[in-house]
RNA sequence: GCCCAAGUGGCGGAAUAGGUAGACGCACAGGACUUAAAAUCCUGCGAGAUUUAAACCUCGUGCCGGUUCAAGUCCGGCCUUGGGCACCA
């Protein structure tokens, strides 16, 4: 059998009597799966795309036959660099680009037989889909969540463009080479660290992997400490700090501010060394955030001279520093150092000899010491623990008004600007009189318009900036002039809804109806990049919550199960890359083995969350093991039921449970075990046989497909039913178990399921090899655990 | 530095409410079929000692300890490799 000859067939079949359309009224049970939709790269399908395409569209095709209304859709993600930087060389529109890259990814997924509805297909670049995009981002606009601030971001002076943190690593522009400056920005934000509690606790609501949650809790950082006023001498201002460790504060030697916190400029007529600080501030603006918090770096600062500010515990003075190492965007911008016990406060006193005093026994004197000890030095906090002193701070700095709890979150708003062409345009007018104004609702969306140059202005701003028949407009307020805003959206904001949109992927009038919104609800399993945990999945369930709380969804969460992949690597171990010679290309494969092979080794290749090696011989493997099932039809004989009722109920449910637990490569082994089985029998019956394919179906559909309708075994297997087991069935009637001396195995015996302890222990006693290390011992203890093993202690 | 994950044959990997380690596949070796090759089928395949051979025995899941009748699996302490975060106060 040639699979060239029935692998396009099938695909025709299904496509034609439209099996795999899942409807939105519908009695059955929902079930909602789906996998990252990708970027339609020029570089065309990835082996590791079919990896979790397959192992989805596997779990799909079995809920389908379970008796789900299964929705299980494809789209395109198609906004971003790529495009844009494609369309800069060969002056083309990035939109022709990308339908170029769609109509591949296509065909090539299409070649796969991978069970998508086709029918809710949708590109986040379509007009009609960033139409809802830049609705939804008007909502967060009219809810007080997006607001525009100015923001650092990395320039490269000679591109003069701004850089994202990856296109700027190791502080060189990775175009050019040229040092990476920092330059501020007008840029749209979205308060997303207003969700960051909201975005911990919602995890509860879900079905993470540990790890996806772990990572999202990390990444989101809070933390609980304290904020402490400290009264600069002499004046009616004071200096905010944070603090974890409140109860550290008898320790508190000097401060520092971050170079760009504005008490510098709000005390600049008491500070004496105003040039020196003014110099120091520059010389860390020119640094990138790279060398900024490089690791190996010396402490570096400049001392206020002229300011002192006072501890608030018992008023002494402490003097007051700019360092970089203190960061405006976490806390106040402004710490309290104590040197004794923080190793970064400890080495820059010791740089500029500033006291240390040390507030916390420790057993030997080394410094400085951070943990948990007794309290010394400290005046009411002294003999106190950690926690104790800690809550006796707390409530000291409370009742003096001196400061407050006060919660933390490493999350920072999300920067919602781009300086590109290839995004959805911020719906958003600038007018004189009215301000920022919203563009009208019936205008949406705001079209990318035509142009012939998409390279970034010579001062950073979008292309779109130049286009002046564009920019120019009038106010939707007061009709008067205005300028569209010119940014454009980030890559992530298409792909933080689209879930929403394949569950009514047509409407005209909303972004979805809330009956399809309702129906469908959660997506139930959603695989995609461990990569994309702190940002796409974040952001998802940012935007989702959002949504939530303004009455647009129906759920607060909008994912219950995430897992994620592991990637395919080449034959040699290393990531597959052009330069290294490693890609295999999954066409080829189709072409030489067949879609079904290709599937069937994708999934056999190891575990579904780990790395795995490419191997063309073990693929051949594969292709072997489903020669071996087509060749069982020669067996067929005329007779019903099972051959073997114990290993077919057994496989049912091995396959049934690896699915749902995502052990494919354990899916594919039992049923080699069925076929090696059935190849060992005389003849084998319709049934063993169609109960085979039906269990092979899901990762081989093709040969699966042809050969049931070649032997006339009954309907086609994508509209029967999945194979049911009898538990009782699955336990042989005869094991053989094993029997231990001391823990070690000396033998084994054959016993009845269920059989009585004393009966099994009769046999063990009896075995020869156990007999012989039995001899001239005493039996201390006889361990029976029926169905399992014998162990025999003796001395 | 902190957090997370993982270390099992020549290779990919099975096996966790603790219960016969190495399923299944690849590679390799021997054999059958063939004029020959391919394809297919059969057999072997963790290391070691002993033996004509087998049985049998010893060791063996990164290292060192522990709990248990019994540990790849649980506990404590390390080592190595990946991944994430990183002067976060």
């Amino acid at each position: 059998m040639n699979f060239k000859n029935y692998e396009k067939k099938w695909q025709e079949i299904w496509e034609e009597k439209n099996v795999f359309h899942a409807l939105n009224d519908s009695d059955k049970k929902k079930y909602y799966i789906l996998v990252e939709f990708p970027y339609p790269s020029g570089s065309g399908l990835h082996v590791g795309h079919v990896r979790s395409y397959t192992a989805l569209d596997a779990y799909a095709r079995m809920m389908r036959m379970k008796g789900y209304n299964v929705l299980f859709p494809m789209g395109w993600d198609a906004f971003g660099a790529p495009a844009e930087q494609y369309a800069i060389k060969n002056h083309i529109h990035p939109s022709l680009a990308v339908k170029e890259n769609i109509k591949t990814f296509k065909s090539q997924i299409k070649s796969l037989g991978i069970s998508f509805d086709w029918d809710r297909e949708f590109s986040t670049t379509d007009p009609e889909y960033y139409k809802w995009t830049q609705w939804q981002f008007l909502q967060f606009y009219k809810h007080g969540m997006a607001y525009k601030a100015k923001k650092d971001i990395n320039w490269c002076p000679n591109c003069k463009t701004g850089l994202s943190n990856e296109d700027s690593s190791g502080g060189v522009c990775e175009r050019c080479g040229t040092k990476v400056v920092q330059k501020e920005k007008e840029q749209w934000m979205l308060k997303m660290s207003d969700y960051a509690e909201s975005l911990i606790d919602g995890l509860n609501d879900t079905n993470f992997a540990d790890k996806i949650k772990l990572g999202q809790i990390n990444w989101i950082g809070k933390s609980i400490g304290a904020e402490v006023l400290f009264q600069v001498k002499d004046t009616d201002k004071s200096i905010k700090v944070y603090t974890t460790r409140c109860d550290t504060l008898f320790g508190a030697t000097f401060m520092v501010v971050s170079p760009e916190h504005p008490i510098i400029e709000e005390l600049k007529e008491k500070i004496t060394n105003l040039d020196e600080v003014r110099d120091y501030q520059i010389k860390a603006k020119e640094k990138t955030t790279f060398e900024r918090t490089e690791l190996v770096k010396e402490k570096t600062g400049v001392k206020l001279e002229g300011v002192t500010c006072l501890n608030p515990v018992n008023n002494n003075e402490v003097e007051v520093w700019v360092g970089d190492y203190v960061m405006m965007g976490y806390g106040t911008g402004a710490i309290m150092a104590v040197p004794a016990h923080d190793e970064r406060d400890y080495e820059f006193a010791k740089k500029f000899n500033i006291p240390i005093i040390k507030v916390i026994d420790s057993k030997d004197d080394t410094l400085p010491y951070i943990g948990d000890g007794t309290h010394i030095n400290s005046g009411f906090l002294d003999g106190l623990n950690k926690e104790d002193a800690i809550n006796k701070m707390l409530e000291y700095l409370e009742d003096n008004n001196l400061g407050n709890k006060k919660v933390n979150y490493r999350l920072q708003d999300w920067v919602f600007s781009r300086q590109r062409f290839w995004g959805e345009p911020i719906p958003l007018v600038y007018c004189e009189k009215c301000g920022w104004v919203p563009v009208k609702e019936e205008d949406l969306p705001v079209l990318l318009p035509d142009v012939a140059e998409y390279e970034p202005t010579d001062d950073g701003e979008s292309p779109l900036a130049k286009i002046t028949d564009w920019v120019n407009t009038t106010c939707p307020k007061c009709g008067g002039h205005a300028r569209r805003e010119t940014d454009t959206m980030p890559n992530w904001a298409g792909s933080s809804w689209y879930f929403l949109r394949y569950m009514d992927p047509h409407n005209q009038n909303e972004f979805a109806s809330l009956d399809a919104l309702k129906y469908w609800g959660k997506v139930d399993w959603y695989n995609g990049g461990m990569e994309h945990t702190t940002r796409h999945l974040l952001y998802a369930r940012f935007w989702n919550q959002f949504l939530y709380n303004i009455g647009l969804v129906p759920n607060s969460e909008p994912i219950d199960i995430r897992v994620s992949h592991g990637m395919i690597l080449g034959s040699n171990n290393e990531k597959m890359s052009k330069s290294k010679g490693n890609v295999v290309n999954p066409d080829d494969i189709v072409n030489e083995y067949g879609a079904d092979t290709l599937r069937t080794y994708e999934t056999f290749i190891g575990d579904y969350e780990k790395d795995a090696a490419w191997s063309t011989e073990s693929l051949k493997g594969c292709k072997r093991f489903l020669d071996r099932v087509s060749r069982l039809q020669t067996k067929l004989n005329d007779k019903n039921g099972f051959t073997d009722d114990f290993i077919i109920n057994k496989t049912i449910k091995k396959v049934t449970n690896d699915l749902q637990n995502m052990k494919y490569n354990t899916v594919v082994s039992s049923l080699m075990i069925l076929t090696g089985f059935l190849e060992k029998c005389e003849s084998i019956t319709k049934d063993d046989y169609r109960t085979l394919l039906l269990l092979l179906n899901p990762i081989a559909p093709h040969i699966t497909e042809e050969l049931n309708e070649v032997n006339n075994l009954g309907n086609m297997l994508v509209l029967s039913a999945w194979p049911e087991y009898d538990d009782a069935k699955t336990i042989d009637e005869e094991l053989e178990i094993g029997v231990q001396v001391n823990g070690k195995l000396r033998g084994s015996i054959k016993i009845k399921k269920d059989e009585d302890k004393e009966i099994i222990l009769e046999k063990a006693l009896k075995e020869e090899n156990v007999m012989k290390h039995l001899e001239g011992k005493d039996i201390i203890k006889e361990i029976v655990i029926p169905n399992k093993i014998v162990n025999i202690v003796v001395k």
